[in-house]
DNA sequence: ATTTGAGTATACGGCTTGTAATTCTAAAAA
DNA sequence: TTTTTAGAATTACAAGCCGTATACTCAAAT
């Protein structure tokens, strides 16, 4: 009963695209209803497929989730980081860096259906993390370009404060009331500050003095 | 068969121990464990009663959460908010609610579980978001009281931009490798570069006249 | 024509949140 | 002290998840 050689070309063709209209399916999903109410059955039946297909393709559930972060990142066009970071003006790399972000925040609402479902699946969660860790870095280095007259330990604090800035939890909080387009404009003028601080300032600050107990 | 009159005292103290005693071992629970592993089933035997007792205590789980936060709320010291805005010096007050916050954040483990929570409980989000609301209507009453030379429009930015400095979101963001202390320096500083923004520069700032599509 | 693989159908087990009916227990009233 | 009564425990049930296992279908590759 030795198997014989089988490569199949157009069944696997086949399973590929379901295996995209399963993604699209669950992302029309999540932008439609909160994620309270997503289920696989949900997602399965809205791509014409069955709950064990969904589980054949993607393992689980935190799989399929992690597959739909995929393509939200491909097209949230997140590649435009690789030029804002080798910005000749270090500054305008920053500004640029946090427009890519506050647009991909704010142009698929599965992203932030994405964000909620870390509360409740931490593969997800873990995925989620190391690619924001991408943006650390990113803005790490747009720093360390800049050649501030600032310790390491400064630039640490300036690098994790705009980390936080350009989050999505920032970008949602500041959307209640407001248009994508004003939420950035106030995230990039806190990121403005926080080089300023860090630029035009004594090392100990205004009020880097005051206690905590 | 009219029921005669029936005033339980022991009764009802005795229910209200247990419900405390719920709560507590709810407390305790999220303290020690993820959110994803929460149930009423847990809770109800960390506690000694049964999980319908929690039901006729709560009526749901999101109820018992909600429960839970009063308690936190409660024990995090957050009466000092009424302190703080009315503090002589506005500025003073602003610095001094970011560290009350802080030290709500940090203080109790629970508290972020609760707003892991949020994600999959809307009533326990609604409630949160209710809770939340206050803290921008302080930062706004300390806002009104710093006799800003800025527009309504930039006030409202910077009571949110500070809201949104000052929520636990922001602060678990910060939190990342640093104390506490750490974090509530930095967010403060950040703070106060917001409150600079408005005072010492122009009405249009360094980066507000960037563009945004 | 026969093997092969992906999808389907069906079923099960375990865990959740809720609800319902019944019984037990101890405190309050007579 | 005896009876009434509220609260809790017990037991049971319905529904919805996720995850897995087994057998079956059917089109594609050989």
């Amino acid at each position: 009963m030795t198997p014989r050689p089988y490569v199949s070309r157009a069944r696997a063709a086949a399973a590929e695209a379901r295996r995209q209209a399963v993604i699209e399916a669950a992302a029309a999903f999540m932008r439609a209803n909160p994620m309270t109410v997503f289920s696989l059955e949900s997602v399965a039946a809205a791509a014409g497929v069955t709950r064990l297909t969904v589980y054949k393709q993607f393992g689980s559930r935190g799989g399929l989730l992690e597959a739909v972060f995929d393509v939200l990142a491909r097209n949230g066009r997140l590649g435009r980081i690789a030029d804002v970071v080798t910005d000749p003006d270090p500054r305008e790399g920053l500004m640029r860096l946090a427009e890519v972000f506050c647009d991909f925040w704010s142009g698929d609402a599965a992203v932030g259906r994405l964000h909620d479902a870390m509360a409740t699946d931490p593969d997800l969660a873990r995925a989620l993390s190391e690619r924001n860790e991408r943006r650390r870095r990113a803005v790490a280095a747009l720093l360390e370009r800049m050649q501030l007259p600032a310790t390491a330990g400064q630039r640490r604090d300036a690098a994790d404060l705009i980390f936080a800035l350009t989050s999505y939890p920032m970008f949602r909080l500041l959307s209640g009331g407001r248009s994508a387009a004003g939420a950035c404009a106030l995230i990039k003028a806190a990121c403005s500050d926080a080089l300023d601080r860090l630029t035009a300032r004594p090392p100990a600050g205004r009020a880097s003095g005051t206690h905590w107990h």
